[in-house]
DNA sequence: ATCCCGAGGG
DNA sequence: CCCTCTGGAT
């Protein structure tokens, strides 16, 4: 895809979903934070059940730190990954307290110096919280960009590099969330919908379907 | 069987 | 680059 294709594919996308971000269940800077720590690996509707319950006991770091690893991990299980991820929530949330006086830095250098935070979640964070232009490249945004051309590349890094090059830098932000929405509703992993698909022509994925199977 | 809005470590 | 962690959904 050459850029002025991408901006014509991610315009479309834009009016086809111009108010995508209402499909963000978490905007705030912490329980978005937990959110997407916890999401590694795991589908989004089992770790927006989940956090209910968890959110409801532990609003905030403090809140966190006392509900302590096992009582994180009570709420959790219903996810892969809990061991892991309950012992990160509870440290990150401490290191929250004692280094950051209770609040989500909003630097990247910061974000990914916490336990359970790498580039992706730091990226959302920064993107849906703090409205910064950060691409996070997500499982389905590197599908896209793979599948599609418009941002090739065998590593997460190459796709995000590609998208920020062709993305123009004003629908940068927003174009995540559109994106995100594209991968899994359009471009999904098993079952691509491609007759639904605005970069349909230019897409270079080999079994793309004009029509419904 | 395969995948999911990854991170950390070898 | 590779692997492991892990449960639920399809």
């Amino acid at each position: 895809m050459t850029r002025a294709q991408a901006r014509a594919f991610i315009t479309h996308l834009a009016e086809a979903n111009p108010d995508a971000r209402s499909e963000l269940t978490y905007t705030d800077p912490y329980t978005l934070l937990v959110a997407v720590v916890l999401s590694a690996q795991a589908t989004d509707a089992s770790v927006n059940k989940a956090t209910v319950g968890l959110f409801r006991d532990a609003p905030d770091p403090a809140a966190m730190v006392a509900l302590g690893v096992d009582g994180v991990a009570r709420h959790i299980r219903t996810i892969g990954l809990w061991r892991a991820k309950a012992a990160n929530v509870v440290a990150l949330s401490a290191q929250l307290l004692v280094r950051h006086d209770g609040r989500v830095p909003d630097t990247r250098e910061a974000l990914e110096a916490l336990p359970g935070v790498g580039r992706k979640t730091a990226n959302v964070v920064l993107n849906v919280a703090f409205d910064q232009s950060t691409m996070a490249v997500d499982t389905h945004i590197f599908r896209i960009g793979n599948r599609t051309g418009l941002a090739p590349g065998s590593t997460t890094r190459q796709v995000e590099d590609g998208l920020v090059r062709r993305i123009p830098a004003d629908m940068l932000r927003p174009a995540h969330h559109w994106l995100i929405l594209h991968g899994r509703y359009v471009c999904k992993a098993r079952s691509p919908e491609c007759w639904r698909c605005a970069g349909r022509e230019e897409c270079r994925f080999p079994d793309k379907r004009a029509s419904p199977a």
